[in-house]
DNA sequence: CACGAGACCTGTTCGC
DNA sequence: TGCGAACAGGTCTCGT
């Protein structure tokens, strides 16, 4: 589940705690247990046990879709790609069959890495800008407006969808945000995005926005055995709605494949325009 | 630079 | 019922 809503959802479950439970900051690590090495981009797993044993975490943010723990003197990192979740369980807890990376906390609490498809990652480091500075502006990014968003399309010759889906153009967007962002555009998602007006650059900065504060208002969306409390799945209006009415103009809903990925959209309201300028 | 194919993984659902 | 194919919220690397 791992879009910017979710990973907000997470981030901030992390900080504040839930039910009574305290939250991250201000825990120290007593001791931690790699079950697949290959979770660990960085260090090595018998480094990364013996340099994060006693460390105390300082704080909990996000960057696009990575996790962002401060455990000075380093930063560790989280990326949950397509099926991780993290979370605090109680120590008595025994260990579920998919985790990866346990650290136990000094409260009798346990912080989890639980990843099935084992495509996640984690990193500790000192310089957690060399893992992070690939990354374009944060979809929520306050700074991002309007004329700057436009220049940035302007200078792309390729199709909206994989465009932003790119991290290194617009960090947090996955398969789900930008299908939904794209249909409250009203834009096709193979447009090209230099062909975009100013007004439908605009419009689109202000459907990303409102789909992933939507997402984030619903606790992020759970699809499948994926499941984290989140209800977003349940306001779709095109992903995963193929055969179904529009819930704006009645058609239904079409399912093609750009860039490899699973692409929904209402052929009505988003029609195909070769030049997308009047 | 843009794009497609293949890898990396496990689990569920679909089609015959 | 059974079994293989298709598909799943992501990204990386390689070839054209």
């Amino acid at each position: 589940m791992p879009e910017l809503p979710e990973v907000e959802t997470i981030a901030r479950t992390l900080r504040l705690g839930t039910n009574g439970q305290p939250g991250l900051p201000g825990r120290t690590v007593s001791q931690s247990h790699v079950y697949w090495t290959r979770t660990l981009a960085v260090p090595q797993p018998d480094v990364f046990i013996s340099q994060i044993q006693g460390l105390t975490f300082k704080s909990v943010s996000r960057r696009g879709k990575f996790l962002v723990f401060e455990i000075p003197p380093y930063h560790l990192l989280t990326h949950l790609r397509m099926s991780g979740d993290l979370k605090i369980v109680p120590e008595a807890e025994p260990a579920g069959s998919h985790d990866r990376v346990t650290l136990d906390l000094d409260n009798a609490t346990r912080l989890v890495f639980n990843d099935t498809r084992k495509f996640g990652r984690m990193w500790l480091t000192p310089e957690p800008e060399k893992v992070l500075h690939t990354l374009g502006p944060d979809a929520l990014d306050p700074e991002l407006e309007p004329a700057g968003f436009f220049s940035m399309l302007q200078s792309k010759k390729r199709m909206l969808k994989p465009l932003l889906m790119d991290q290194s153009f617009l960090a947090g967007l996955g398969n789900i945000y930008t299908d939904e962002a794209l249909f409250l555009a009203r834009l096709h998602p193979a447009a090209r995005a230099d062909s975009l007006t100013f007004e439908q650059a605009s419009r689109l900065l202000n459907a990303i926005h409102s789909v992933l504060v939507e997402g984030i208002n619903h606790n992020g969306a759970s699809i499948d055995w994926v499941y984290r409390g989140g209800s977003f799945q349940n306001h779709f209006n095109v992903y995963r709605q193929t055969g179904k009415k529009c819930s704006h103009c009645g058609a239904v809903i079409a399912r093609t494949v750009i860039g490899q990925r699973s692409t929904h959209y209402c052929p009505a309201c988003q029609a195909y325009q070769e030049k997308e300028e009047v």
